[in-house]
DNA sequence: TTTCGCTACGTTACCGGTAACTCTGGTAGC
DNA sequence: GCTACCAGAGTTACCGGTAACGTAGCGAAA
């Protein structure tokens, strides 16, 4: 007792013992058995699910380096999962991570089926619903709105002029994201009076070809559009690649923006326009707030990571 | 007993009480406690404990994909960290992981502290080096040789007729395997007559920004280079973009190569001279060989994912 | 002197799954 | 009829950390 006293920092030992017991410690390379102390105790583990989409998206990739280097640094461990935005994948995920007894779990987006509230329930954790932002979470949640990302690029190439206008997507018949962006996009436009011409939702995932082939597509059926919007970046300068190929003027004969800022968009010949997502504040708020609720800290339950529309030469 | 018996697929009960556990299971929403598992047996750990440099690089995205989804079909866990590609980031993770008490572990790399390797050999779990080939493993190596990438793209920049030769590194005084690919480069370059010129190492992260200020700086101190090597495509791309922006010729002056195979490079304008790395199969076969060592199969412990180089249009 | 309160340290029991062992009833073999 | 064997089921103990409680020793207050 007095060495596990010692080794957790708690009181009840002298400053004696204390040197005693660390310098045994230290002679022997003595590991505490974290599987025991999590075992043995209830709310002693150190474990926390994190549970993103896809481990090769770039944003997601800042988010879940952020989220595990909070952690890290607050003494706790991340075990990951990724559903490809499948809530059944989730729940398989979250079958296995519970079993494991997590101190709390992250998981991106806000569908879930219905096993898998049950689970949460009866796990009684913390829970953080990140990225898509949840006005009435679980538990917590820190994002920002896809709708209102659409929205306000919808609002942004009405003012701009623009008047036949496109959407090429990914990921067609998942519930993805990006779906929610084009709700709030076409809401805009036809607000606007000028609502949406034709989408080409393809079922790959988003990327640079995707992108291409995409807007290849979507120009082939109607050949006079004036603007596209894409699912993101990565698909946008796909699209850009398209245009140029066929020497079609950006923006002059056609406009095009993408979402989620990514490095790449920033260097090319023209500055793409898009929006900027804090992916680094939406992991470390996330990592943060689960562990101040599991100190019992007071928490605000929705953190709003603003994003920024950022126009570049393309519209 | 008879329940642990059921739930675990032992042997040792009839059908009747296997079909009545089950059911008497399933209506309690009954999870098994793997921490008590793990905790009460040795050998009985489902977790895995992978190390890679960043979360935000698409490489080791896919590979860590790869990784995690091998690992969840075969039933176990992923618990994850990134180390910067620092050897003492790695081992203090590592102290973390092994108070888990893991089954095994998959390092990227094959530096690590002397602390480390105590660590390691103390802890006896099946420990997988992926990335830079080990032909002297710790226990298995996947991956490949960066010597020998940086070697065969410094011979065939010869076979084009370039002479005079530079580079552009990121990641300054890390231990990072771009050095090897640097160093098997000037190896080739050297033992062909035309040595390299000229190197600009970054102190930056790999990406978009430090490939195009990385060029930059670099053609400011020696003008008349008519080849680079990048450290990766997405510094490439970086220098093809400031290659554009000046009006340089690229190939005509000026000759660009990357390395590792990025989507966006294969629908650039000009397609990028680079090496492919199949990442899906070293993070899978990564999977699969720590679960056959563990399952005490036999297993190759070198296994060497070959790397092809792909002339584009950029050399 | 007695009692109280406090610090420092020790003892016991518990968490849940499972290895190792024990027990029971039925059957095959002699 | 007796023994040996086996399938199917139960019992006990253990993993290591820690909550809860017990105890010794000492100084201060009554």
């Amino acid at each position: 007792m007095t060495v596990s006293r010692v080794l957790r920092g708690a009181s009840g030992f002298s400053e004696i013992t204390r040197e005693k017991v660390q310098r045994a410690a230290d002679r022997l390379g003595y590991l505490p058995n974290r599987l025991a102390a999590a075992f043995g105790t209830e709310g002693a583990s150190t474990l926390v699910g994190v549970c993103v989409p896809r481990l090769t998206s770039h944003l997601f990739g800042e988010v879940l380096e952020a989220i595990d280097r909070t952690l890290s640094r607050l003494g706790f461990q991340t075990m990951i999962g990724s559903n490809d935005q499948l809530p059944l994948e989730e729940e398989a995920w979250l079958r296995g991570l519970i079993s494991w007894r997590p101190a709390g779990v992250i998981l991106s987006g806000r569908t879930h089926t219905g096993a898998s509230l049950e689970l949460l329930k009866s796990a009684g954790m913390p829970i953080v619903e990140i990225w898509d932002l949840n006005t009435t979470p679980l538990d917590l949640s820190v994002g920002f709105s896809h709708y209102d990302c659409g929205h306000e690029m919808g609002r942004y190439i009405l003012s701009r002029g623009r008047g036949r206008i496109g959407y090429v997507g990914a990921l067609a018949g998942v519930p993805t994201m990006g779906h929610r962006r084009l709700d709030g996009f076409r809401a805009a436009l036809a607000a606007g009076g000028r609502p949406l011409v034709e989408t080409e939702i393809l079922h790959d995932r988003p990327g640079f070809y995707a992108g291409y082939y995409g807007l290849e597509t979507l120009l082939a059926r109607v050949p006079g559009l004036d603007m596209v919007y894409f699912h993101d970046d990565a698909m946008a300068i796909g699209g850009l690649a398209y245009a140029r190929a066929c020497g079609i003027d950006v923006p002059g004969r056609l406009g095009i923006a993408g979402w989620g800022g990514m490095e790449a968009a920033s260097i090319l010949p023209q500055r793409l326009t898009t929006t900027l997502v804090q992916t680094h504040s939406i992991g470390k708020l996330a990592a943060e707030g689960l562990v101040a609720r599991l100190r019992g800290e007071a928490v605000r339950d929705v953190t709003l990571v603003p994003t920024r529309l950022v126009p570049g030469a393309t519209v």
